[in-house]
This record gives structure tokens, C-alpha cells and sequence, in this order.
DNA sequence: GCGTAACCTTACGCACGAGTAGGTAAGCTC
DNA sequence: GAGCTTACCTACTCGTGCGTAAGGTTACGC
């Protein structure tokens, strides 16, 4: 019993929370049981009933905090103000930090909520805030630098660079000894060179049709 | 009853295959159930039992054949003795294609296995088997134009290019009116741009320590 | 020091779904 | 058309785990 008894309810709603996001982390949303989450917190189920609700209300409230706190980290680690790269460089950075350090929180919001039909959407609401920040960034930052580019290029950008990160991220949280800074740098070089190269105008066209549109294999 | 009666067992174990694909894909793993599976299939239970085995063992048979699937489309769209960037661009249009063909096949073996603990290291090694052919790509491509890059950088290259097509293809298996093809141009545009600054040398790195290493907020 | 409210428990009801037992019937082979 | 094999079904068992009813115990106001 590491707990001394009755505590005030906003710190059992809290370590309710941290027991949820580890055992929903380690067994996935349904194979967790309500049981184990209240045993790992060191309380009985009916008292996670009565806090937080029912096992859906659970994992949304984990879902929230531990996205909300990766937003934090990410927006408060980009001030305002600093040159483009910069200012991606730190977005970066905070990012694979915070999946470094709370890979149980990344793998509820990434890997759970991703399958689960109840909780995708709200997972995606969350992501297109993201990318629409990267879209913003990379916008103003090529803007500044006297640089136009399409719209929907600079969307695949911001998409296709957050993609990236996501995978880059599931990867680090099952490789505890791998450096989040050294991802960040890598991940940087990579949307850098992309940014740079697109701003010069390399701008790779499909060939002509050399072969017909042919149905994909059944 | 769109089935007449007694078909044989090759017959049967398609039909069940392709329920448990569609099924598994709408519902998650968990909650499909075998009852539902076999309603889709218009047969009953034991015989998914009797012919596929359990519930995992089901879901196994769909990833394989689904994954094999996916395999022999790139591979197949891959020809080998064509320039360097018309491998890469049919790879990746053979994969959008596939998944805008197959969503039902994309959406079992990417939501549902990688959040699934049993499965994901059966999906973990079809990924990486594709990420070594995609590195091996741009390895012999920019060897062939006569440039040298740093196997770490290569890798990262394709694994952030493989990370991004993921997420791009995740995206496009929830829009159905999005064209695979043009999909695959944005996506062979990024890995063309990024990878021809990179063998030009164009390196970003991080800037000088200007703050420290600070924890990430709790 | 006593009520009462907040905290916490044990012990259950109940539904749902994986897997099976045991049986029927259709098509083959001779 | 006897007898075997293969396809197929109805109707269960049984574990598991969500959610709750009903009752204890501690702290704190007054």
C-alpha cells in the first residue's frame, strides 16, 4: 500500500489517471479491465466509477490530459519571434522529447486511440490541429523568406512531415535507449532539405503516361 | 442467402477471409465478434472454427494474405533496370493504388495490428522488409548518379519517407474520393526533393547549445 | 462529541462472446 | 443404395469483465 488512506479526490483522480494510462498502455484499450486499473492505483473499482465514469469516459479523460500535455509541451517550446528553422527546430525537439519521456502517454493517444472506432475521431481532431501549426510555420517561414508555395504543397509538407514524426515517434517509444534530440535533428534535416529544395523550384512531375492505368491486383 | 449450399472448402475459406477482413476493419479486433464474422460470411460459426481456427488465428490468416497482398503489388509494380526515381514512383503509386483499392485490407493491417499486441510484431516485420527495399532503392540511386550519403541518413530518409506514406495512405483510406495516383506524386515529390538536397549536401544541424537541456514539463 | 458528508470496500448481477458437443444432410464411390 | 466423407447446423457451456448495490470507516464542521 504506497498510498496513505483517504486522499482528497483531485489526487486520487489523478493517480487514477496515471494507473489507467499504464495499464491501458501495456494491454490495449479492451484487454485492460477496469480491475487492473484500480489495482494499479492502489484503490478499488467502484471508486474509478465514481471519479471518472464508465471505461469509455476513462480513456477519453487519458486521451485528453495526455494530449493536452503533449500540446503544451509542443507550444511552449516554440516561442514566437525566433527565425523558422528555429522555431521548427524547438516544435521538433519538444515533440520527441515528450514521447521520450511519456512513452506510456504516446503509446494510449498514438496506438489505442488510432484503432478504437469510439476514440479515432477525437485523436484526429487533435492531429489536424498539429499539422495545421506545422502548415502555419512552414507558410510564414518561407514567406519571410521571400519564397511562394502552393498551397497544397506546402500542405503535403506539413502532412507528410508530421506522418514521418508519428512513425519516428512509435519508433522511439519502443527504443528506450535511442536519443529523442538526435531524432529531432534527423527529422529536421529531413523537412529542411524537403523545404529547401521545394522553395528552389525542384518540383518533381510523374513521367508521361508510359503504361496504362492498369486495375491493381485483386 | 446469396451462397448456394456447399461449396468446397477452398471456396468458403475466401469468403470467410474476406468477412473477417471486412468485419475486423469496421468493428477493431476486439469487437468483431466470430458471430458476426460468419453472418458476413452467410455461414455458421463452427464452420469458421472448424476451417480457420480461433479468433487470433483468424485475424493472423487476414494479415498474412492481406499483407502478402500488398507485397506482391510493389513488388510486382517495382521493375527492376529502370532508372532510379521510375522505381520509386511506381513503388509508390502500386501502393496508394492498393490502398485505395483495399481499404478495408489497409485498415486490418495498419489500425488494427499495430495497436494489437499479439500482431504487431508480425506487422513490424513486413514494415521492415519494405523499409530495407526502399533504402536499398535510394542507396543504388544515388550511388548510380555517382553521390555518396551516410547509411544513417539513408535510413532515416526511408524510414521517414515509409512513415509518410503510411500516415498519407491512413488518410486517404478514410477519403474515398481521393486519387491514389496524385497521392503517390506528392509523395514521390517529397522523397525526390529531400533526397536531391541531400546529395547536394545540404545538411542542416542544430544550432549551438543556446539553452539547456530542460526536462520536459511533467 | 456527534452528525454528516466524503471516501472506500466487499460482493454481487448480468450480458456478451469465444469456443464446442453432437447431430443432420448432401454428395460422392462402388 | 450402402457407406463414407465433407459440408454444415442448432444449441449449448463457461469464463471474463463491466458496472452497481449496499454497507463500512474516517475526517471535519459545529
Amino acid at each position: 500500500m504506497p498510498n496513505p488512506k483517504r486522499l482528497p479526490r483531485a489526487v486520487r483522480e489523478q493517480q487514477m489517471l496515471d494507473a489507467a494510462v499504464k495499464v491501458f498502455s501495456r494491454r490495449g484499450f479492451h484487454a485492460a479491465s477496469m480491475d487492473e486499473i484500480a489495482d494499479e492505483a492502489g484503490i478499488s473499482k467502484p471508486m474509478v466509477y465514481a471519479y471518472l465514469g464508465s471505461k469509455e469516459e476513462l480513456f477519453t479523460a487519458c486521451l485528453h490530459r495526455e494530449g493536452t500535455r503533449l500540446m503544451e509541451a509542443i507550444v511552449g517550446a516554440v516561442v514566437p519571434d525566433l527565425p523558422f528553422d528555429e522555431r521548427l527546430w524547438r516544435g521538433l525537439r519538444a515533440f520527441f522529447r515528450f514521447v521520450g519521456a511519456h512513452r506510456d502517454g504516446w503509446a494510449v493517444l498514438y496506438r489505442q486511440a488510432r484503432g478504437e472506432r469510439p476514440f479515432a475521431g477525437e485523436l484526429a481532431a487533435m492531429r489536424s490541429r498539429i499539422i495545421e501549426v506545422v502548415a502555419g510555420m512552414l507558410d510564414r517561414g518561407l514567406a519571410a523568406q521571400g519564397h511562394e508555395v502552393r498551397a497544397a504543397e506546402r500542405d503535403v509538407m506539413a502532412y507528410a512531415l508530421v506522418g514521418a514524426s508519428e512513425s519516428a515517434a512509435d519508433w522511439l517509444a519502443d527504443h528506450p535507449d535511442a536519443d529523442p534530440d538526435r531524432m529531432a535533428t534527423r527529422m529536421m534535416n529531413f523537412a529542411w532539405t524537403g523545404a529547401g529544395s521545394l522553395l528552389a523550384g525542384q518540383l518533381w512531375r510523374p513521367p508521361p503516361v508510359g503504361d496504362r492505368v492498369v486495375p491493381p491486383p485483386r
